[in-house]
DNA sequence: CTGAAAGCGCTTACAG
DNA sequence: CTGAAAGCGCTTACAG
C-alpha cells in the first residue's frame, strides 16, 4: 500500500544526468553554480512535477546533521511549558528546525530516558528546563559534544549556557510593594525544592523583609501534596496569634491553589489579606480582583534560548549567561 | 569538540565478532538465539561499559520506520492542546514512540508546511487535529500510504480515520439542561466555522430548541476579532427588546470571553442569565458560580488516537471513526 | 561542466 | 553458530 517515494535517483534519471548533478542544484550548492541553466532548470522541473520531497532521514545520516531541536520541558500541558513550548517552536522553525519535545515531570528517570531518546535521535542540540538535582545528566550531555541551553532554571557554578529571569529582584520587588503598602506580617508560601530558581525566589522575599525589619512567616509545599500544603500553610498562617495580612506566593499554581482556598473562605482581598505572586495564570483575569504578579518576559525567553542553542550549534562555542528582567504586574491584589 | 559516538563497529572490534552479530544480541533477533551466550554477553556488557546508544537515524534509514509520530495542533500555548499532546506523548511513549509536534492555528498553508516537513522527517504516522477545508491535504498524505489519524475535528463522507466526540449529543443535553431549568430565550455564541464538529455543536443548539419549540438567538465570531465580537453579541442580546435569559458557547475560548464580559458588567449569573459552554477550563474554577460545561474525555481521546495510528501503522488498516461520550458537568451557572 | 564512488551507521537476507 | 556484503537515500571530495 506504501507509495514507492520519489527519490533523486529518479530525477537523474528522468533528466538524465548524475545523482550528484541532482543533489547539487536542489541544495543550491556552491558547486551548482558550474551547472549549466538548462540542466539546472530541468531538475528543478522535474523535482517539482515528481512532487520530490527529500528523505530528512537519509539527508540527516549523511550529514551528521538533524536539523532537530530536542526539548524538555516539566510538563507540555502545563500553560507555562506549552506557551514557551510555541516559541520555541516558532524561533525554530524559522531557522529551519523541527523540536522535539519531552516531559520529564519533574523527574529525574523520566529526564534521563527523554535525554537518550533525544540523543538516539540525534538532536542537534537541546533545550531544557532542567529538574532537581539533573546537574550530573547535563554534564554528560555536554561532554557528549551536544549543545546545551538550559531555561527558565539553571544552577549556580555550573558552565551549562541558560536563560532564565532574575527571580530574585523579580520577587524582591513584588514583596517590597506589598510592604510599601503597609502591609507589617507578610507570609510565603512556596515549594519544599532545591531548584536555584526557586532558592532565589525565597531569597528575595527574605531579603526585603529584613530590609524592613519585618519577620518572615514561611510554608514550604511538598509537590505531591500541592493543595493540601498550601491550605493547611494558609489556615495556620491565617489563624495564628498575629495573623499575617499578606501573602506571597512563588509560583503561578501555588498561586492558583492558594486563590481558591481564600475564595471559599471568602477572605477578603486585598482588605483582610494582599496577595502577590510569582508569574503568570490566566485564571488571574477572572478573580474578582486583579491580581498583581511577577511576570516573566516569555517571547524573549524562548527566542533566546532558540537563538543562543543555534549559535552554539553552528560554532560549538558555549556558556552564555542570560538573565531577563521580569516586569511587576500591579493589580488591585496587593492592597 | 564533538565526541567521537561509540558504534555498533566498536563493539564488534572489542568482542572479536561481525557487527551482524552485535546487531543480533543488541536487537534480540530470533537470529540471537543461535548466538552463543558467551558471545551474547560478552557483547552485552561491552555495549554497557562503552554506553553504546544507537544511531536511530542509521536505523531508521535501513528499517524504514523511525518509530516517531507527528502531531499537529491548532497552537500548543492552548491548554486544550497542550493536554492532549501530552496524553499522546505518554500513551506514545508507551509503545516506544517519540512525537514531533507543531502548531497549525487554524491555518491552512501552516498546516500543510507542518506536513510536509513530518513526512520528509519520515514519520510513522500522523495525528491531526485538522484546519478547516483541509481535506485535500489529507488525502495526499493518506495517498502516499501514510498512516492518519484526526483527533477532535473531522471531515462527513471522509474515509480518513478519526477520535472525536459527540458533539452533537453534547450540545443538545447541555442545551437542554438550560431549558429544563425554565429558560425560555437562550442564545448561541459560535465561531464562524466550516469545521464539522463546531456545525455539530451548533446543529446540537437548535434541535433542542426547535424540540422546546423555542426561538433561535445566534453570535457568529469571527476567529480574528474573538473578544470584540463575543462583547458585541452578548450586549446585542441582552439589550434585545426580548432579552436572553441564558446563553450557550461552543467553545471554552468564547466561553472565557463572554464570562469575561459578564463579570465586567456585573450581570448576575445565573438569575439574569444561565450559562453553559463546551470544553472545561481551569478558569471556571476561579468564577464566582461554578460553570456548567460539556467535558471532552480527552485522555480517551488521546489514548485511542494513539492505538488506533500504531494499530495502522503496523497493519496498514484504515477507517475507523470513533465518537466518545461527551459528559454534562453540572454547575451553578446553569441555574 | 558533470559523474563515479565512497560513505554516513545501521540491518538482514544469504551463505557457509 | 557466525560473517561478508549489500543496501537504506542521500552528500561530497575527487577526478576528469
Amino acid at each position: 500500500l506504501k507509495q514507492k517515494k520519489v527519490q533523486l535517483k529518479d530525477i537523474a534519471l528522468e533528466v538524465g544526468v548524475s545523482t550528484a548533478t541532482v543533489s547539487y542544484v536542489l541544495n543550491n550548492q556552491p558547486m551548482a553554480d558550474r551547472i549549466s541553466k538548462e540542466v539546472a532548470n530541468k531538475v528543478r522541473e522535474t523535482a517539482k512535477t515528481l512532487n520530490y520531497q527529500p528523505n530528512q532521514i537519509a539527508k540527516s545520516l549523511k550529514t551528521q546533521k538533524t536539523n532537530t531541536i530536542g526539548l524538555i520541558v516539566a510538563d507540555i500541558a502545563n500553560p507555562f511549558s506549552g506557551q514557551v513550548a510555541r516559541i520555541i517552536e516558532d524561533a525554530a522553525k524559522q531557522q529551519g528546525y523541527t523540536v522535539i519535545f519531552g516531559s520529564s515531570d519533574e523527574n529525574l528517570d523520566k529526564a534521563q530516558d527523554l535525554i537518550n531518546t533525544l540523543l538516539n535521535r540525534q538532536v542537534d542540540g537541546l533545550i531544557i528546563a532542567a529538574v532537581e538535582k539533573s546537574e550530573t545528566q547535563l554534564y554528560a550531555i555536554t561532554q557528549a559534544g551536544v549543545p546545551l541551553v538550559l531555561i527558565d532554571r539553571y544552577f549556580p557554578d555550573t558552565p551549562f549556557s541558560h536563560v532564565c529571569v532574575d527571580n530574585f529582584s523579580g520577587t524582591y520587588d513584588a514583596v517590597q510593594l506589598l510592604i510599601k503598602n503597609g502591609r507589617k506580617r507578610i507570609g510565603l508560601i512556596a515549594n519544599q525544592s532545591d531548584l536555584y530558581h526557586l532558592v532565589e525566589r525565597n531569597r528575595g522575599y527574605f531579603d526585603a523583609l529584613k530590609a524592613a525589619g519585618l519577620e518572615p512567616q514561611t510554608k514550604y509545599v511538598s509537590l505531591k501534596n500541592i493543595r493540601k500544603d498550601v491550605e493547611e500553610g494558609l489556615e495556620a498562617m491565617l489563624n495564628a496569634d498575629n495573623p499575617i495580612d499578606a501573602i506571597f506566593f512563588t509560583t503561578n499554581v501555588l498561586a492558583l491553589n492558594g486563590l481558591r482556598y481564600l475564595r471559599k473562605k471568602e477572605v477578603d482581598i486585598p482588605q483582610k489579606i494582599a496577595v502577590a505572586a510569582f508569574d503568570e495564570a490566566d485564571v488571574y483575569d477572572f478573580f474578582p480582583v486583579s491580581i498583581t504578579h511577577v511576570r516573566q518576559p516569555l517571547e524573549n525567553l524562548g527566542q533566546k534560548a532558540v537563538a543562543q542553542l543555534i549559535h552554539q550549534i553552528k560554532t560549538t562555542e558555549a556558556g552564555k549567561h542570560f538573565f531577563l528582567e521580569t516586569e511587576l504586574i500591579i493589580g488591585q491584589s496587593s492592597g
